[in-house]
DNA sequence: GTATTGCTTTACGTTGACGTCAACGTCAAC
DNA sequence: GTTGACGTTGACGTCAACGTAAAGCAATAC
């Protein structure tokens, strides 16, 4: 069979949505090494396809591991991280099911809120700091 | 000797900011244990007095551990707390002293704004994710 | 061919942040 | 004077989050 003589615009977008990167790939966009990659997914915070042996990274592994990095900047521990990112996959075909999930929802934003009243003093306090530093070169000056 | 009849408020205000504490009381009043303070002062994070071996915490140690715990809510790691609290009490006599203590001031801002950013957009993605959890609720209902 | 490159697994090492346990001092209360 | 309560100093244990080294497969490069 010969290939198609043409591929629409459809089918370069599927395939666009359908790209897929190596583990080197995903470890140097995101600036870690391929050994942190596989530690996620030991943990199970990633789960990317197999072809054999290889590991093969979708959209969706990439999207999960930013979730990941953003988390760990935010300084929470992995295992927390997991049942953040993981509640966005959870099912929430029954009631309960989504009343378990809004409650988490609750929790992380708590927790969220509470992170950034914590930064918000440290900056007042690193402003007023710097304040008097200014006023202490002044008089070098 | 009697006691002097009368104390006045200025003795009773510096009694106030003379008080000590032990270390019991402030592992218990930060909610930490004593093993915990024993480490931060290990890593040099805090220095109490000693009344021949025992700890005597004041007031700027309670300062210093309520800043360590913040920047432990805040993910920062132990070494690098280290070097922001001691900024706070570095000297600023020279020229050079005052525009190292500014540029770390710059660097720290930089970080927290970077966090507070990552903060303001996990927070947006969760009301987000709320919406059409509630979206999903109120078709079940 | 073989040599290099890129990926794999297994497995042990390291660092940070404490926990835990042993062995002992000290002081007020009984 | 001994019994607690609270303090002390080591010293080793543990858990998370990886690092690192060893050894092997599989495809391309020469």
């Amino acid at each position: 069979m010969p290939p198609p003589a043409a591929v629409p615009t459809r089918a370069v977008a599927a395939d666009e949505r359908e790209r897929t990167w190596s583990i080197a790939e995903v470890a140097a966009e995101f600036g870690v090494t391929h050994r942190t990659v596989r530690h996620y997914e030991e943990l199970g915070l990633i789960t990317p396809e197999r072809r054999g042996t290889t590991r093969v990274y979708h959209r969706r592994d990439r999207t999960r591991l930013g979730l990941i990095l953003r988390g760990k900047r935010l300084g929470f521990p992995l295992e927390e991280i997991r049942t953040i990112i993981d509640l966005y996959d959870a099912p929430r075909g029954r009631r309960s099911q989504l009343e378990y999930v809004l409650a988490q929802i609750d929790e992380r934003r708590a927790d969220l809120e509470q992170r950034r009243r914590d930064i918000d003093s440290a900056l007042s306090e690193l402003t007023e700091f710097e304040r008097r530093c200014r006023v202490d070169l002044d008089r070098l000056a």
